[in-house]
DNA sequence: TTTTTTTACGACACACGTAACAATG
DNA sequence: CATTGTTACGTGTGTCGTAAAAAAA
C-alpha cells in the first residue's frame, strides 16, 4: 500500500468527489479514478459508494479514513523533523 | 518522501549494512545504496556513516529509525485490518 | 444536456537487475 | 585479494495528462 494512494484516498474523503479531489491533488478525474479503485481492488473491498454528485465512504472507507489520516500526518511531521531541524 | 524508501533505511539500519539488507529485500545492493543516497539527499543530511564491513547510523540515522520502524509497523497493521477483517 | 466517474491510450519518467568500477583493509 | 558500496546503463513497468465513453438525473 502506497502513501501517495492514502492521500488520494482521503482527498476524495474529505472532498466527496473525485473531481474535487483532483483539484488540490493537482491532477485529473481519472488518475483518481483508476488509483482509487487500484486501491479498492488492493484491500479487496468497495471504500465509496459512487452516487450521483457526491460520493459517499463505505464502512472500510471510515475506518481507513481514521488510519490514513493519522499517518499521513505522521510521515509529514517525520519528514519536517528531519528536513527542518528547529531549536535543540 | 516513499515508504518504499523507509523500509530499505530500516533493512540497512537493522542489518548494519547496504550488502546484507539487500537480500532481506530481494532486490541489489546498487539498488539500495541509490535509494538511501536518494532518501539522503531529500532529507538533506547523511543518514549512514559508511565504514569497512560495518555501516554506522548518524544522530539523524537514528532520529528517523525510530520513526520509520513505527511508522511502517503502523501502515502494515492498517492494512492487513482492512483486508482481513478478523472476528468482530 | 449537464455533471461526474471510467476506460483507453501515448509519452515520459522511474525502478529494477546486470555489470563494471572504486574503496577499504 | 576479499568484501562492500557506488556508478553507469538498458529494459521493462508505471505514472501522468489527453481524449473519448459511460452513467446518472
Amino acid at each position: 500500500m502506497d502513501v501517495k494512494d492514502l492521500r488520494y484516498f482521503v482527498a476524495v474523503y474529505e472532498t466527496k468527489g473525485f473531481s474535487n479531489a483532483s483539484k488540490s491533488l493537482r491532477t485529473v478525474q481519472s488518475n483518481v479514478s483508476t488509483r482509487i479503485r487500484y486501491l479498492e481492488d488492493f484491500l479487496g473491498t468497495p471504500l465509496f459508494e459512487r452516487r450521483y454528485r457526491v460520493v459517499v465512504p463505505t464502512q472500510k472507507g471510515e475506518e481507513l479514513y481514521v488510519h490514513a489520516k493519522q499517518l499521513i500526518a505522521t510521515l509529514d511531521h517525520t519528514e519536517r523533523a528531519i528536513r527542518f531541524p528547529q531549536a535543540a
